[in-house]
DNA sequence: GATGAATGAGCATTCATTCAT
DNA sequence: GATGAATGAATGCTCATTCAT
């Protein structure tokens, strides 16, 4: 048997996070319990202590991953060639696909992100910021080329964007009627529509 | 001195209500004690549950607190004279205005909503499903008539609203450059321009 | 209306009694909150209190019903004329009667006696010797006769029938196959037949 | 130092199931608290949840432990040879003796059964049914042979014998004037006296 | 690498009783 | 006679974390 994997087959790290990931956005952060995890993930409480410092780590590495993600593709949409309209569209309709994707992921930064240590909680605002303004930044852009209307500050543009995107995670089912492409298509549709100068 | 009252002169059920209105929007539901709420109310634990059957009462009075006034004025605005645009814009901009004036009832409700127990949850969505569909109403009437654009699916419309609603209480900060008035007409022209055919 | 009465015509002490005695019987005394039996009764706890000095008087009372009533009963038995087998025969059978005829007031007697308050407890002790000693009395007076085996120290030969009695509050169903006289004639009987010389 | 123990050398969960015994019986399952049973015994709450999963619990190991003895001795009694009066009058006396070498156990059994969870409470009376129903074989066993009379109901007789022994724990003192087998003696031989054809 | 026993502070809730009205 | 708001101590139980092995 191969060290450290069993039930499952993977790395034991990969199964605690799995198993948080799960039972974070099923019943929450605060609801979930060490012992839930480590149940779930059929390790013990010794194993997730040696590969994680603490309950919080999960929730921090969680953020992480899907930040990370988000910002790698929103680089590369907002780098590409192209007029900005196209590009703003595209990257506002992907953060919609990413976030459907990882439904999880999503609801848990939604709802538990404030319940994260002060310190790791100034870091990934950090983060999110970085990546509130590199979107900012393409809104504006096409304020100064004329192709976007001024009317509304560029912040709140992005916010508006950003507050339907984490508002998915409340009335997304994946069972419905429309699919995450097509959810992200219309999102990014009326944003750009309010954009029209 | 007025029965029932003390330590600041107001009823104790309303004191009660107030601190845990306080806690739970700074730390969280889960995160703030019976015994954080009474000590801040300056009662026992006896008086709390001598007015409330439980914690998850205090959550579901101030979640009914906040839905009643928003489905009053909802419901004023929707009934008003006037051109469906006029009525749908005073009425986006005022759930806007009315979020940022009870910003701690706002936050709750984003962030604490799904603690609370399945039945009263249940309740709370069917009052919200209801605010959700007079305001889809007024998205629909305008596409009828045609002075909205009916390229996105009204729900959806709906959603994209409130999302950025919801969002607020993530940035929005009293001592920031907006009036709340400014937000909520911003926000409103962005979803009115969204709108347009 | 009458004063002190409501929900029942009956006077407020004796509905507080009836709804403590089915209450202590269902759930047990320490499983009975004093909010339990006022609801149940009908009145408030503040009229509990005018009423009754506090829970354990509640259960004193009960005791000392059952008490005073089989004392009685026990001493028309035991005073009447005829031959000792039969009237410890018919003293032995009618507590039976008694006891299934009053299970509630039995159940309690047998499942809560030990949670009185340590002078009340020694009271009712006190009372409950007295009737143990009346009942050997027969025993012993049917040994000097000669009509009963001396065989087994009188109080051993109390203690067996009492016994049986205290059990029947465990296995006894009212609809059962077996009527309390038919009951009551067969442990009357066995009691005769173990003290055949 | 042997690993897991410490305050009388005995491993915790041993010392924890002696400490809840000797409370359990002083004072009744409602009235010990969890607080009382682990300060007895020495340790902390949480190494009282390590071992067992609730209150609840130690109560119903404490009537396995007793159930499980007094099943095998009956078992052993009657499967024994001889003559079915003296196998009856074995297991008759050795129930008397074993209850009062466990005074303990057989107090919180008598007045603490009907304060187990209403599945566990359910799954002791099957078992006391089992033993219950063995006990009843050899009294018609008996009948059968015409060593006994069949005047009464062989349950009854049954829950005659039954009785008398739930009683024991509320008369006997080990200080007393007889002894466990002097006690179990008489009781046998009024069981077998009764039984006289 | 990994275990699992043990900690100790904290949790929501219950309760018999009191007392000003 | 009777109310019901309020008390304050206690209850069973949970939990993230530590540490000797």
């Amino acid at each position: 048997m191969a060290p450290t994997t069993e039930g499952g087959g993977r790395p034991v790290p990969q199964r605690l996070l799995a198993a948080a990931t799960r039972l974070f956005a099923e019943r929450g952060y605060d609801r979930t319990s060490v012992q839930d995890i480590v149940e779930a993930a059929g390790v013990t409480k010794g194993a997730l202590y040696h590969y994680f410092g603490s309950k919080d780590d999960l929730l921090h590495e969680i953020y992480g991953r899907l930040l990370r993600l988000q910002q790698e593709r929103l680089d590369a949409f907002a780098d590409a060639d192209g007029p900005v309209a196209e590009r703003l569209r595209a990257a506002a309709a992907d953060v919609v696909v990413t976030t459907l994707e990882h439904l999880d992921d999503a609801t848990i930064f939604s709802r538990s992100m404030h319940q994260l240590s002060p310190e790791k909680n100034r870091q990934v605002r950090a983060e999110r910021r970085r990546y509130h303004e590199r979107f900012r930044a393409l809104v504006e852009e096409g304020g100064r080329t004329g192709e976007f209307s001024t009317a509304t500050p560029a912040d709140l543009v992005v916010d508006y964007h950003f507050g339907s995107v984490h508002h998915l995670v409340t009335w997304y089912r994946p069972d419905g009627p429309l699919t995450p492409r097509e959810v992200a298509d219309h999102l990014a549709d009326l944003l750009l529509r309010a954009l029209r100068p």
